[in-house]
DNA sequence: CGTGAGCTTGACTAGGTTCAAACGGGGTGG
DNA sequence: CCACCCCGTTTGAACCTAGTCAAGCTCACG
């Protein structure tokens, strides 16, 4: 797999940053890398919480299935992200790979012997968990009570923030996520995101060069439109 | 305020029970009884993240405003709950009392402090973070994929599960929250909130001899309804 | 007994879903 | 190499769920 701390995208995260240049090789000789193609899951359902992981580069989603095929996506996880954050003994959450995708797997059991040794890991797991659940709680509010283009216009922002631009464009990126993706994760249909990305184009605020690569024209109006959008 | 431990409905939470017997005294000695009427607020969006606080009787809603008066109420807060987990230096949510409130407050610092003599301390308010998350999102699902009757069939379930029952009558309780709560807590507007009691207590799953006194008929079908309900 | 906040119900509207068709681009096999 | 096909996307039109606006009701409280 090939993971190599020096030029990890996570070297700089959360957990590893605890360990400063070499020492990285304590969290590293317990770690269990693992790679999963496009499509595939990292962790299921009905997987035991043991472990947690780390993700080194690509991108992936955590998502919840219903019974009837109704899906809902909970967080998009990029390079230095957390995941297996869960109560009780299964996760009750998939996570799906929507790029190629490597990550560091570790037994809990293992991170947690670190503690002694390096007392701020335990800080920063925690300091993880309630990052994750401040995010979770904009999610609410923009489920709960946004629009169809002001939830775009909140996700291109927020793909914005954390996606790696390409080289000269500051502000065009591409989407790992299809359509039906970003409906699952705002909670709306395909066909609504797609009229919601023909909207934004045809006034200015985005442009599209292919239907995965977005460049954000006007940023501080988009922010207008996610904070509100419609009559009035 | 006269909290006392021993009579305190929170006493079983998680937090608390960690001190077995009159040991309880070494975390009450700590901290800052507060008591806020119906309609006050125990916190607000811009107050310093360093209390947090477990509520001893009484009900609240944790609840963001945005600036053009939509409100989303992220969870309601019952005896033995956990209210103040927050990542950055302000909360960006407040904490409003929807009956009058009683709670102990702590300097997270005094918390802390504790760590030392009762390490269990420290997994506890890690397990309440991670519990919250959950909970967080099960509701990400709900706003995301379910429709407006399946949501009041959630919530009447939930709000079952944590109520404290009329003696008798296993199967009833009172509201705390008015419909517009209600409403702002699914992402759904009063009338809809009406109109699904209306259907639902037509279809003689529920019973409501007031409109805020509510008794679940058959909680099975609820659970069904809960899980599906439309066409097919 | 009157008042008002909260709840219910009705009629209409609108935003988003559903169903359907057409488009586009990338990959495969002839 | 090109044609074809498939998957994801876009667009259109009809439909429907939930929102909006408005009126009337209930009940606790002064």
């Amino acid at each position: 797999m090939g993971i190599n701390c020096h030029t990890c995208k996570a070297r700089t995260s959360q957990l590893c940053s605890v360990f400063e240049g070499d020492s990285i090789e304590k969290l590293f000789s317990v770690a269990h890398p693992v790679s999963v193609e496009k499509g595939g899951y990292l962790l299921h359902e009905e997987d035991s919480t043991k472990y947690v992981y780390n993700l080194s580069s690509g991108v992936s989603a955590v998502e919840r299935l219903a019974s009837d095929g109704r899906r809902q996506i909970m967080a998009f996880v990029y390079p230095g992200d957390f995941i297996g954050i869960s109560s009780g003994s299964s996760y009750s959450i998939s996570d799906r790979a929507l790029t190629d995708v490597t990550a560091c797997k570790w037994h809990m059991r293992d991170i947690e012997a670190l503690y002694e040794t390096h007392p701020e890991l335990e800080h920063r797991v925690h300091e993880i968990a309630t990052r994750v659940l401040a995010a979770t709680m904009d999610q609410i509010f923009v489920l709960g009570r946004k629009n169809a283009v002001e939830k775009i216009a909140y996700f291109l922002l927020y793909i914005d923030k954390r996606q790696v631009k390409y080289d000269g464009h500051t502000d065009e990126f591409t989407l790992p996520m299809t359509r039906a993706d970003i409906a699952d994760y705002l909670g709306i249909t395909v066909e609504t995101v797609s009229r919601a990305f023909s909207l934004l184009k045809k006034q200015g605020l985005i442009e599209l060069s292919q239907s995965w690569v977005v460049r954000l024209v006007d940023k501080e109006l988009l922010a207008d439109v996610a904070d509100h959008y419609g009559p009035d």
